[in-house]
DNA sequence: GTCTATATCGCGATAGAC
DNA sequence: GTCTATCGCGATATAGAC
């Protein structure tokens, strides 16, 4: 039971816009890869653009539930590290980790897309959300930084000194000390 | 007393790559926004490759310098935080001001060149010298994550709700505390 | 649903006059 | 040091047969 082409012309797409970046991807590329040619893509997808599009609206979906849900809730601390929690799985959902990747490199490549726009104000608004108004300016940066750290992890340290889960776990635990203001732990809770 | 033709094409080009993306950005344009022709460019660089060359070499050598500094002190927490200090100060240096920016963006589309390719070497052997080998893996990503903090602050918080001042202060703070191990905190010192 | 063939465009780069 | 003119290429995208 073979995938439809249309979900192959995605995963290809996904993996060559990751690899070498958007603009340097061409359809030809592609479409060999597939085994078919360019005009092939066209019956699928009416352009180059909206292949990017038809990826990363998942992604656009699954930050909007996340701001639906961290805005229902009351802002404490408990609720931060909550959001911090489920931002790291939606992150490592499948669908999603290699969709993440591609968001992190391409940023200015597509700067312009409609969707990515779209993407970029709700990441705002989720570190909005996980800021307190009240807080130090240093404190404000680190828990603005505390999401983006989930993210850091997979390209800073050196290949192979730690597995995928240690790193995973690691991002977590640095993700959840950036939440906490300097006066004092989690540990002396 | 007018600047040289050959500084004028790397402020544009630093500007317009940083913008744009360096795939998105065309000599044309650059040649357009000068008022001269494409052609003319080829007099003062030998291709687009080397505009971008011209740029990042001074990036390279400050890393470069950083580099033997660090390793030519002994690995304690002082020097981790002067070497935190020193990182910050090169990244807000006028001559690196807009290149490390660009560097920020362009990672992707510049992932084969060579001076980029030593850039991310030096990166990674920077962050290699400020972590400790014994720690535990958090204590190892937060210290890592510790110099890609004070690129952060500027694309992390809202306009205009803290000043550049402010953000950059605020950056350094995070720095220093990422340093840190999960132990104890700088206020017990 | 995929093909061949082609239109149209803009790019990086070069030659040679001035 | 800058110009005009042009080359060669590969890109996105479309038309129409099968």
């Amino acid at each position: 039971m073979r995938e439809d082409t249309r979900t192959r012309i995605q995963e290809i797409a996904l993996r060559l816009f990751t690899e070498q970046g958007y603009e340097a991807t061409s359809l030809r590329e592609i479409a060999e890869e597939l085994g078919v040619t360019k005009a092939a893509l066209y019956y699928h997808f009416k352009n180059k653009d909206d292949i990017v599009a038809s990826l990363v609206e998942m992604r656009l979906d699954d930050l909007e539930k996340l701001l639906e849900w961290v805005r229902s809730r009351p802002k404490t601390p408990q609720m931060r590290r909550e959001l911090v929690e489920r931002y790291a799985e939606s992150v490592r959902a499948t669908r999603n980790l290699g969709i993440a990747r591609f968001l992190e490199r391409n940023q200015t490549a597509l700067r312009d897309h409609p969707t990515l726009i779209k993407i970029r104000e709700r990441m705002m608004e989720l570190t909005t959300e996980i800021s307190e108004p009240g807080a130090t300016p240093a404190d404000r940066v680190s828990q603005a930084l505390a999401l983006f750290a989930l993210h850091a992890g997979k390209w800073l340290m050196k290949e192979g000194e730690l597995s995928d889960e240690e790193i995973h776990k690691a991002c977590l635990e640095v993700a959840y000390r950036l939440l906490e203001p300097s006066g004092f732990r989690a540990s002396e809770l």
